[in-house]
DNA sequence: AAATAAATTTAGATAAGTCTAAAAATAGGT
DNA sequence: ACCTATTTTTAGACTTATCTAAATTTATTT
């Protein structure tokens, strides 16, 4: 399908335009690449032609719908393989990347959906960072459901997703609100319920809360 | 190290000198590698300024000791990756080539010794051909053709010679797999063919079959 | 041993991805 | 609005791996 320095472009330009919003300039993408600004411009014009970005001469680049899809297929397989190599190879956090820009590159749907199977499903990884599905969908940002930190973990609530009344009164009746720190004590294979720590109190909450909840890490 | 096409010629160069004894010839090369024999001149040309393999012109290749080492790395990896693509995600024996053949390339010692220590040092792979361990020895056993018994005699099947998907899904259909006892009941001398049983089953196969099958007597 | 056939190598071309150096376009300061 | 600095693009060259077509070497046949 694509080559190796086209996948490595496109994952590039994924990350910058998350970086600063609007177009990523030929200089970024330079640095960003480790390579000079003309290597960049005869890459951009390849990518463009095949409708993998949107680029105007002097005016940066921007993913087309396909070139964005591409990008995140491909971080989904790197940070599916970092994960294995964590979980299943005694690898370290610090020791998985330069593997994973290679393993990242293998073509076949077939793995990368048996890999995800076999791995569990695994939501981030093990910097901290979303795996996308399938699909392609991944939580944005360092934003996560509570029901996604494991025992020990702990973040910042921002947000709920639920914002029925009933919810929001069973929030106010615990005090949790946005920007108290959670900490996950317990967590119950079973049910999925959770004992946490707000504020020097425990407090056991079921799934159907933890789920709702919006987190940062960090 | 070295590019994903010179591992894949080394690989070829193996392969060949074990089929033929003498030297490789620049044709039987340029077939396996599916090229033009201009392009295998000219590669082989690189492999032996590399001193990977021993070239005169017009006199065939074979491997150096660094080429044979490295050929039989790179045997060593595809393997261990069928094996895990079988065993670990469920692929079937005839969809792993493939990929095999993308992951041999993958460049990282520690991971190849960890994936070896993670699916437990496993003898041989889906096929029956042995994995080299990290000091690059296998065994070569004693392994014969099933072509080669006569009748009422038996072995254990050890092994494919032609691991095309066709062959293996051949094999799968009559559930003949690795392992199992076959015993030779008839052969017919006019055209080769022969009654087997295995598992209690009759089954009559044309030498095609039995040419292609490995068996270990005793 | 000469003639022919087959195998192998050479020469020159192409495509992908990169580079340097020079030219063109944009942005910033006054 | 003009001049300068920065950014970006173009032009031409290099490397790797491949190809076609032609030349050369080796093998085979008579």
């Amino acid at each position: 399908m694509f080559s190796f320095s086209e996948e490595n472009y496109l994952k590039a330009i994924f990350h910058l335009e998350r970086k600063y919003q609007a177009g990523v300039s030929t200089n970024a993408l330079a640095e960003e690449m480790n390579t000079k600004a003309s290597s960049v411009t005869d890459m951009i014009k390849k990518l463009s032609e095949k409708e993998l970005v949107i680029y105007k001469k002097y005016q940066g680049v921007k993913l087309s719908e396909l070139g964005g899809k591409t990008a995140i297929q491909v971080i989904r397989k790197h940070r599916l393989w970092e994960y294995f190599l964590v979980e299943k190879l005694n690898f370290n956090w610090d020791e998985v990347h330069d593997i994973a820009e290679q393993l990242e590159h293998i073509k076949s749907e077939k793995l990368t959906r048996e890999l995800d199977k076999f791995l569990g499903y695994p939501k981030r990884d093990p910097h901290g960072d979303p795996i996308p599905d399938a699909e392609g969908n991944f939580s944005v940002a360092n934003k996560m459901l509570l029901s996604e930190l494991g025992k020990a973990e702990k973040g910042i609530c921002v947000g709920v997703k639920d914002s029925s009344s009933e919810f929001l009164r069973f929030l106010d009746k615990n005090n949790i609100s946005l920007g108290k720190e959670i900490k996950v004590l317990e967590k119950e294979a079973f049910d999925g319920s959770m004992l946490i720590l707000i504020e020097e109190r425990e407090l056991r909450i079921s799934q159907l809360i933890s789920n709702n909840l919006y987190i940062k890490i960090q």
